[in-house]
RNA sequence: GGUGAGGUAGCUCAGACGGCUAGAGCGAGGGUCUCAUAAUCCCUAGGUCGGGAGUUCGAUUCUCCCCCUCACCA
């Protein structure tokens, strides 16, 4: 039975471009439309610029432009860099739109109504010279637990506390840097904590098929201590100013906006930008999509950080309006870029037109983010190398390979019908079963795996049944045509994750994928090869390095005093060295000595002793380590492959603007020094004790 | 600090209403085929299932304590 669904992904700030962690909620979320619209639901996918806040109106200001125009140049970007990764919004709106304004008051004027706004006066920190309250972010200073300076006024990076940013010792305003001083404002605030409110954000919450279960502990948790929304801001601010009488020169937090958008931007869509015999008036859009008892689904997929914005504050605007709650929250993980959080300085923080800059092919990424995620909130991290191997495993040498083989065996067997392999078919049956479940799940992982274990079995049986050796035999024409339709199986399977891939496969079999219709069996019909079915190349390890190439203006700052190159290679000279003291076994055990294989060595740029090398050290993402051995190695991918020791656990520091994280191990003096190796036989990552 | 999640083979993870030799994929090592993108296929990993205590005939799987990691703190 066909459902309606309204999907929503979160608005991505109009503040800069797109990047690969915006794309990991875009991907999902795109997947699951595509799935949803294969089997034949009803879907309308929303998602639309977030305009409004002090880091656009500041940023804007800073550009010489206006706010509305500033945001309205990232929307546009957003949707091109979408686009491009075949992510298909059914509209792409902007939260600065007369429509959301018009729902945004609607809103506003439903929480007063309930009773539900009250007036509290505020003190914040206030720049006298900007004129201007100031925003957490938008204030350091000291941090008066553990005194490190130059820390955001709400949590202190180094000892994680977080305070009020009155707090802070020597505050400064991060724009002026002058010191700010105590002001008191009043501001407009929700009050959550009356019990009709409170019941309802738990009933919401505690219903089955809203959250995860993981997520559902994690917002009952806040709910035991629920405190009020302040849901104004102080001019200067770039959204709807508040109308209420009570709150002159007041304007809505952007966070009250925001998730309007989801509403307005859908009723916008089905006003103006569908077909004309499919446009539905305002009034009719809310009966059809959004009003209690409405006959279509709310879904929303968000990331962790806005948890709280949707699962608490979010049902109790809803419902004072008079609107359904959503139906489902998915709520997914961070992307982290070789195991951490993306960095603008470690060359991680990689935009989306970084990835396309690189020669990859999107379809690759919604691969990987697919084949790692799952339903719940855990990390997604992009490994290069892991990135690389799962597409050169399952993608080119499993999947693309088993079908450029069986085309060309096909090709000389001609056009075949046959009867079907019992076990193949069985198989691939099975899994399009559970994968329909797993997409419903966002068991993404699990429906990525099945593809694969169809193409598993086929390349065991072609293995096996040999038919290179006589293309045209019965037995080995019925293996064949299997395979081609075990690869229809495998293309309906993946063609939400790579549309383009997928109909390039079914294609090359001679056919077109119809809809995913329950029990939907390939093994029907002849099978002629028309056209060669799409390959994917290998990745090479320097192609996918260009992602995280650290650009020029992108390298930490001025590197003070830059140590000798003779510091960075921890020395075994063959005389005995001068002996200072005796160490216990306890200093030494301190050090971590961890054998690495070298992956690519390459000299650094106006250091004419330096190498620069990437290190496979067993951990999730190689190190990169910068060592003064050049004089040795003149030709440096000589000490590619080579198993070396590596001080695994010295702080990093930075050399020539690349931070180096981590020593290895050298005998002698330069240029006759030589690098400590071990044999072939230890796997990198073992301990050299 | 509070709340939540998690710590299982080099890496990413699955699993266990408590019980045969704890699994998969990738990587790594060895072998094989040659239809195919040097792809496939076969063999090989001896991991205290974070540490300690408890319950039990028996725990990695249950309980408690501790350690570590991550997230959120409006």
């Amino acid at each position: 039975m066909s459902e309606r669904v309204l999907v929503t992904s979160a608005l991505p700030y109009a503040n800069g471009p797109i990047h690969l962690g915006h794309m990991v909620e875009h991907v999902q979320t795109d997947v699951y439309v595509r799935y949803r619209r294969s089997i034949g639901d009803e879907v309308t996918w929303i998602c639309a610029a977030d305009a409004h806040g002090t880091p656009i109106e500041v940023n804007a200001g800073k550009a010489g432009m206006d706010p509305a125009a500033f945001a309205e140049k990232y929307r546009a970007d957003q949707r091109r860099d979408f686009e491009r990764f075949e992510i298909a919004h059914d509209t792409y709106y902007t939260t600065h739109s007369p429509e959301n304004r018009k729902w945004a008051y609607r809103i506003y004027d439903a929480l007063k109504a309930k009773g539900l706004i009250y007036k509290k006066s505020v003190e914040q920190l206030y720049c006298e010279h900007d004129k201007r309250f100031l925003p957490d972010r938008f204030v350091k200073g000291t941090c008066p637990k553990c005194g490190t300076p130059d820390q955001y006024g709400d949590v202190c990076e180094s000892c994680g506390t977080t305070y009020d940013p009155r707090e802070l010792l020597q505050p400064a305003c991060a724009l002026c840097g002058r010191p700010p001083v105590v002001r008191a404002s009043d501001h407009a605030y929700v009050n959550l904590r009356k019990p009709e409110v409170h019941a309802l954000i738990q009933g919401w919450v505690e219903a089955e098929g809203h959250l995860e279960p993981g997520v559902r502990a994690q917002v009952s948790g806040w709910l035991a201590d629920l405190q009020d929304w302040c849901i104004t801001r102080d001019p200067p601010y770039f959204g709807f100013p508040v109308q209420d009488p009570d709150f002159p020169g007041k304007f809505l937090y952007v966070w009250v906006d925001a998730p309007i958008g989801y509403l307005s931007s859908a009723e916008h869509h089905f006003a103006e930008e569908v077909p004309p015999e499919r446009r539905l008036a305002p009034e009719a859009f809310e009966r059809a999509w959004l009003a209690e008892g409405a006959p279509a689904r709310l879904e929303h997929f968000i990331g962790k950080d806005i948890l709280r914005f949707h699962a608490v504050f979010w049902p109790a605007m809803l419902w004072a309006a008079g609107l359904k709650r959503p139906d489902r929250m998915p709520v997914h993980g961070h992307l982290t870029v070789n195991g951490e959080k993306m960095s603008k300085s470690r060359g991680t923080f990689v935009n989306a037109a970084t990835y396309l800059d690189a020669g990859l092919d999107p379809e690759l990424l919604r691969y990987f983010y697919c084949a790692n995620l799952g339903p719940g909130v855990a990390d997604l991290d992009l490994s290069l190398e892991e990135f690389r191997n799962r597409i050169n495993a399952d993608l080119a040498n499993n999947i693309a390979n088993l079908a450029s083989r069986v085309a060309a065996l096909l090709q000389r067997a001609g056009p075949v019908e046959a009867r079907p392999d019992a076990e193949i078919r069985e198989l691939a049956r099975r899994l399009l079963d559970e994968a329909r479940a797993d997409y419903l799940r966002l068991q993404l992982k699990a429906v990525v795996r099945g593809a694969s274990e169809i193409a598993v079995l086929c390349n065991r049986r072609v293995q096996a049944g040999k038919p290179w050796e006589n293309p045209s035999g019965e037995e080995q024409r019925a293996l064949l045509w299997s395979v081609a339709k075990a690869l229809l199986a495998i293309a309906m399977i993946l063609r939400p994750v790579m549309p383009r891939f997928a109909g390039g496969l079914a294609r090359a079999f001679g056919a077109e994928l119809p809809r995913w219709d329950e029990g939907f069996d390939p093994f029907h019909g002849p099978v002629e090869v028309r056209e060669k079915p799409p390959q994917i190349a290998r990745l090479e390890a320097r192609q996918v390095e260009r992602l995280i190439a650290v650009a020029p203006e992108a390298k930490p700052a001025r590197v003070s005093a830059a140590p000798s190159p003779a510091e960075t290679a921890t020395k075994v000279t063959a005389r005995p060295a001068p002996v200072p003291g005796v160490i216990g076994y306890e200093d030494f055990a301190r050090v971590e000595l961890r054998v690495g294989r070298v992956q690519a060595a390459e000299p650094v740029p106006k250091a004419d002793k330096l190498l620069k090398l990437s290190v496979d050290v067993g951990e999730a993402a190689p190190r990169t380590i910068v060592a003064g051995i050049a004089p040795a190695y003149p030709d440096p991918s000589r000490l590619v492959g080579l198993r070396i020791v590596v001080v695994a656990n010295l702080e990093p520091r930075p050399l020539r603007g690349i931070l180096s994280q981590g020593m290895l191990l050298a005998a002698g003096e330069a240029p006759d020094l030589q690098v400590v190796t071990v044999g072939e036989g230890i796997a990198p990552g073992a301990r050299v004790k």
